[in-house]
RNA sequence: GUGAGCGUAGCUCAGUUGGCAGAGCAUCAGAUUGUGGCUCUGAGGGUCGCGGGUUCAAGCCCCGUCGCUCACCCCA
C-alpha cells in the first residue's frame, strides 16, 4: 500500500508549475501597479477568528472548516479564506496607526472540508486584495478594477455581477419586507429555502433551484430599499466603473456566502466553466474589524480562485510562456562529459539556462533529449574537440553547425539575442 | 450530508455469450563510424483497486470494501 495525497488535495507537478508561476507573476504585476503590497499570514488561526469573522450562520463556518485541537488544547482552524486573517493582522499590528489606507494583496492556499468536485478542492488557492481604512466608493471600484484588469490581461471572458446588500440601517427593514413576501410563497419554495426564509432570507434569492427562482420571480428587490447612504454609495461605485470602462450587470439577487458584507457585493462568473462558475468575488465589509475586536474601520476586498482561473485559461487555449532551454551540452566520453558540466555551470552563472547529461547516454540519446527539452543550441564535445579546444555548436532550429573555440564559447552565447518567446516573468520567484 | 458513474501498462482507453492480458501515446534501444525532429524495427512495463463468493475456468457474474470522478448543497 503506497501513500497518496489527501482527498481534495493535489500535487503540482513540474510540467504545470510554470503555468502557476506565470499566473502569479501577472497577478503580482497588476497588484504592484495598483500599489497593493503583499501580506502573508499564517495558514491557521485561532478558530474564533473565522467563526466570529465570517459568521456562525455561514456554510463555511457551519460545516466546512478544518478545525483541530492542538496539544495545548486550543481550537485552531486552517484558514478557509483570507479576509478574516488579514483583518486580524491589521488589528494586531495597529496598522491603522500608520495613517492612510492599508492596501494589501495575497496569494496562497485555503482549506475547506467539502466533497471535492470539478473546480472545488479541499486545499485550493486564492489571490485577492483588501483595501482597509476608507469608506469611499472609489475604494470599491479600485478593488473591482484590480480583478477586472487581471482577468482582462489574461484574455478571460467573464461577467461582473454587481449588487448592494445594504447597510445596518436598511438591511433589517428589507429583511422584514422580504420575509413577509417569502411567507406568501412559502409552499412553492424548496425545503431548503423554506428553512432559509427564517434564518437568512436573502439567500433564498440566491438559490439556483428553478422552483425557487420561479416562486421569487417578483420578490422585492434590495435595490428598492436601500438607505440614502447606501444608494449614493452604490451609484458612486457604478459611476467609477463606468469611468474605468469596466462593464457590469446589476444583479439584485446576488448575495454572497459570507455574513460580513455591507453595501457593495460583486462576483465574476465565467461562461466557460462547469457548475462551479464563480471565478471570484468580494465586497465591502465595514463591520468586520469591529466584529474582530478592533475599532470600526471601513474596508473592501475581493478573493479569486487560482484553480478556476487556470481551468478557464486552459479551456480558452491561452498560450503560456515556454520555459525555453537555451543550451544543451553533450559530452561523449568521461573527460568531455566533465567539461560539459563545467561549461553548463559557467553559462548558468551568467543567467543562461543550460543542461547536460547525467546518465552517460549515447550522442544520439543526448541529442534526442536536447530536442525534447526544446534546447535552442547544442554544444557537442568529444575526444577530437577536447584535443582541438574547439566545440561544435549546433543551432537546432536550422540544423546549422559551427566550430567555436572553447575560450569564446561563453561570449558567443552571451551575444545571442534574447529569444522572443521566453518570458522572464515566468521565473520571478514567488518567495 | 445526498445522488450517479468509473477503477485494466506511466497516460488515454479496448477487452465479445466467462476460455492464454491488448492498442495508441509515452519511455528505452536500434536502422554501417560522432548528430535531434519525420519514418521504420524492436524491447521493457500489469497483484485487471482490494477482499471474499460462484465456476473446471473470473478482467468479465455475485457480495463486501476502498479509491476516484461528476452532480446536488454552497462556494473559489
Amino acid at each position: 500500500m503506497t501513500f497518496k495525497s489527501i482527498k481534495g488535495t493535489k500535487d503540482l507537478l513540474p510540467d504545470e508549475s510554470g503555468r502557476w508561476l506565470h499566473l502569479e507573476a501577472v497577478i503580482r504585476e497588476v497588484m504592484t501597479a495598483y500599489r497593493y503590497a503583499e501580506i502573508r499570514t499564517p495558514t491557521f488561526e485561532e478558530t474564533a477568528v473565522f467563526s466570529r469573522g465570517i459568521g456562525e450562520e455561514t456554510d463555511i463556518v457551519g460545516k466546512e472548516m478544518y478545525t483541530f485541537t492542538d496539544k495545548g488544547g486550543s481550537s485552531l482552524t486552517l484558514r478557509p479564506e483570507m479576509t478574516a486573517s488579514v483583518v486580524r493582522a491589521y488589528i494586531q499590528h495597529s496598522l491603522a496607526e500608520q495613517g492612510g489606507v492599508t492596501k494589501v494583496y495575497y496569494i496562497g492556499p485555503m482549506y475547506r472540508q467539502e466533497r471535492p468536485q470539478a473546480g472545488r478542492l479541499r486545499q485550493f488557492h486564492q489571490f485577492g486584495a483588501e483595501c482597509i481604512g476608507a469608506a469611499a466608493p472609489a475604494c470599491d471600484a479600485d478593488i473591482i478594477a484590480i480583478a477586472a484588469d487581471i482577468y482582462a490581461r489574461l484574455g478571460i471572458r467573464c461577467t461582473l455581477k454587481l449588487n448592494s446588500v445594504g447597510d445596518p440601517v436598511c438591511r433589517p427593514k428589507y429583511r422584514e419586507v422580504l420575509q413577509a413576501y417569502l411567507a406568501g410563497v412559502h409552499d412553492r419554495l424548496t425545503l431548503e429555502s423554506q428553512r432559509r426564509a427564517e434564518t437568512n432570507p436573502m439567500r433564498v434569492l440566491d438559490s439556483k433551484a428553478p422552483q425557487d427562482i420561479d416562486a421569487t420571480m417578483d420578490a422585492p428587490s434590495i435595490l428598492d430599499h436601500l438607505s440614502d447612504e447606501s444608494r449614493a454609495h452604490f451609484d458612486a461605485v457604478r459611476a467609477c466603473l463606468d469611468d474605468f470602462g469596466i462593464p457590469y450587470v446589476i444583479d439584485p439577487r446576488l448575495v454572497r456566502g459570507l455574513d460580513y458584507y455591507t453595501k457593495t457585493a460583486f462576483e465574476f462568473v465565467s461562461t466557460d466553466l462547469g457548475s462551479q462558475d464563480a471565478l471570484g468575488g468580494g465586497g465591502r465589509y465595514d463591520g468586520l474589524t469591529e466584529q474582530l475586536g478592533g475599532k470600526a474601520t471601513p474596508a473592501v476586498g475581493f478573493a479569486a480562485g487560482m484553480e478556476r482561473l487556470l481551468m478557464v485559461l486552459e479551456k480558452s487555449g491561452y498560450t503560456f510562456p515556454s520555459d525555453a532551454l537555451s543550451v544543451y551540452i553533450v559530452g561523449l566520453d568521461e573527460r568531455s562529459r566533465r567539461w560539459s558540466h563545467v561549461q553548463a555551470v559557467r553559462l548558468r552563472r551568467e543567467g543562461i539556462p543550460a543542461e547536460c547529461d547525467f546518465t552517460g547516454r549515447s550522442l544520439k540519446a543526448q541529442m534526442r533529449e536536447a530536442n525534447k527539452r526544446g534546447a535552442r543550441h547544442v554544444v557537442i564535445v568529444g575526444e577530437e574537440e577536447m584535443a582541438s579546444q574547439r566545440a561544435i555548436v549546433k543551432t537546432m532550429e536550422t540544423g546549422e553547425q559551427q566550430s567555436i573555440e572553447f575560450a569564446s564559447l561563453l561570449s558567443y552565447f552571451l551575444r545571442l539575442p534574447v529569444s522572443p518567446n521566453s518570458d522572464a516573468s515566468a521565473y520571478v520567484s514567488t518567495h
